[in-house]
DNA sequence: AGACAAGCCTGTCCGC
DNA sequence: TGCGGACAGGCTTGTC
């Protein structure tokens, strides 16, 4: 399931296959995705070159002069780089060609990714209407404050709202959360601005190490199967509901908010 | 077999 | 009446 730090390891780990190269042409096995692959405006772009490779929230944007090819890989999707000749397998939905011999590969078996086209000098609508990104200056604990003023809704929703913040999945919010002995169930806008100003460092500071980690574990993952194995290690909540908190020992607790699983130390987030 | 997990958009309902 | 916020539902399929 990626989360924005699998999204960015993937975006570095296709960049320098694809920058600069040209495609040659794009196979699309299954349009059906979250919505509809658009194909005509796809296949246009055979003949132009990819200029740049970004990343905004969970998309990758792949630039070209008449636009950008945006890809969101939803929960079970991955972008890989084949370079040997290799068939497609069932959930293989897309191939991008390029003419020197490489091709990107979009799998997603649960489909609820999505590949979006959008023109030149526009902003597609998905990506407009996304809050700053956790990483970048824009986010910190004042902004946060702000934000939470007057919010009844949890903490935990809150953080995972794409409006206010982006790339803040459930394992990240979950974990973020302990971090800041924060308790996830408790109303975003009665905390107080010292522990939000907590709050968004925690959040920087897992999501970073996390690149980090994936950039060392996935680093080869271009050629293999590209499954994420680096965040397993480091989790003290996610997935961890009913075994003792790793740091106080007593039983995590779990509840279900916004219908999400969700693991917290009664003892330390408060 | 059936429940569950995931991201996140959309529709509906609520209260000010 | 209008509007934003809160929340449930839906999509999909592999795994338990």
């Amino acid at each position: 399931m990626p989360e924005l730090p699998e999204v960015e390891t993937t975006r570095s780990g296709i960049e320098p296959h694809v920058i600069g190269r040209k495609i040659s042409g794009v196979v699309i096995r299954q349009p059906q995705l979250r919505w509809p692959v658009p194909e005509q405006e796809l296949r246009e772009l055979e003949g132009l070159s990819i200029k740049k490779v970004v990343r905004r929230g969970k998309y990758i944007l792949l630039n070209t002069d008449l636009g950008s090819i945006l890809i969101h890989l939803g929960m079970s999707g991955s972008l890989r780089v084949i370079s040997d000749e290799r068939s497609a397998l069932k959930h293989d939905h897309v191939d991008i060609q390029f003419s020197h011999g490489v091709l990107l590969r979009y799998t997603d078996p649960r489909r609820f990714g999505a590949i979006l086209w959008q023109p030149k000098g526009q902003t597609h609508e998905r990506i407009a209407s996304l809050g700053p990104e956790p990483l970048s200056e824009q986010f910190d604990g004042c902004y946060l404050h702000q934000q939470c003023r007057g919010r009844s809704v949890t903490i935990k929703q809150f953080i995972m709202n794409s409006k206010v913040v982006v790339g803040v999945g459930n394992i990240y919010a979950n974990e973020a959360l302990f971090q800041a002995g924060i308790d996830p169930r408790k109303s975003a806008g009665r905390i107080s601005e010292k522990r939000l100003v907590l709050l968004a460092q925690r959040i920087k500071s897992v999501l970073s190490s996390a690149i980090q980690q994936g950039g060392t574990t996935l680093k080869d993952f271009v050629d293999s199967d590209g499954k994420p194995g680096y965040f397993q290690q480091s989790l003290n909540v996610y997935g961890r509901g009913g075994e003792p908190c790793l740091a106080c020992g007593r039983i995590l607790s779990e509840v279900r908010l916004g219908q999400r699983s969700t693991v917290f130390c009664n003892d330390c987030q408060r």
